[in-house]
DNA sequence: ACCTTGATTTTTAATCGTTCTAAGTTTATA
DNA sequence: TATAAACTTAGAACGATTAAAAATCAAGGT
């Protein structure tokens, strides 16, 4: 997709299609990471210098109102934003920080009424280790003469749990 | 439960049974609202004022290291916290702001592995207006000659989907 | 092309939840 | 009681996010 086209689809969401509001969507669009506003912030600015935080607070508010993007509040400490609106499930490694696309469908649907209410949105946080992280929490273990099941080897000592 | 059952309770937890953690705990206890550190800090203050607000946070943080409390990030203001630690389903109300415990159970279960990532804890968060509101709403459109659609009476203009 | 008007961006400061630090106090233990 | 470890306190610090105000830009009509 090019420039063209995201200002088109700005358009159809009914956003004026400006020059910051392109280059946070190409960000987003290439970045399927699920990064913090900070992390769009400083990724846009590479190209795009003269944007301000601001901006990106901005635009990632319209986007999400907008339903094209969506926002994660899995982690205590920053909002991360999902290019793929679509509910599904997100796993966070407590190892590596990973957060991951569960491709699952979720349980509960939006539009489903729950107990009587009315469910708008439905998000699924799931908190642990990641496969990646337990294959080399494995080896280590294999590799060392030691069988002590210490903390992982890169573990950053989150607590999400 | 009174005092002497809590300060049990916290020494089979592995923790000292200090008098602020008691508080807390009883504060707790007794609200199962889900409330803020800043709520819990509020109500424990009224009882015993010379508590520090630190004190709260640092309490909350091991009584949800023991695992006899639960930290959810529902909402991105502020962690609320759930006395009861079960995993359970939580759903936000737009309108009002009330925070439902949904008595059914999680889809994906604690120990359970998903696609190769092992799961140690699931929140599943629901957003849209509890039953409460919904009939609020109807009984103004109702009671209005108004057929218009617009937001409810009592609408505080969350986003929180 | 030019104006006008409203939307958007920028900069800066403020806010708010949470964590950190250092000092003082309490608890457990020898 | 002496001592060390754990805990609490008050206040400063921090980081994410929001707010305010001025500057700039986009769109439609003249």
């Amino acid at each position: 997709m090019d420039t063209e086209a995201r200002s088109t689809r700005l358009r159809k969401l009914g956003l004026v299609p400006t020059i910051q509001r392109v280059a946070v969507l190409e960000f987003l669009e290439k970045n399927h990471t699920h990064p913090t506003a900070e992390e769009v912030y400083c990724g846009v600015k590479a190209r795009f210098p003269s944007i301000a935080k601001a901006t990106v607070y901005n635009t990632l508010d319209v986007l999400k109102k907008a339903g094209t993007i969506r926002e994660l509040t899995i982690a205590r400490e920053a909002a991360r934003y999902d290019y793929d609106p679509s509910s599904h499930p997100h796993f966070l490694c407590r190892v590596c920080g990973t957060l991951i696309d569960i491709d699952l469908p979720c349980p509960i649907r939006s539009g489903d009424e729950v107990l009587g209410h009315k469910v708008e949105s439905v998000q699924t946080y799931l908190y642990g280790v990641c496969a990646q992280c337990r294959k080399n929490h494995d080896k280590y273990k294999n590799e060392s003469k030691l069988a002590t099941d210490r903390p992982s080897p890169t573990g950053n000592g989150r607590d999400d749990a």
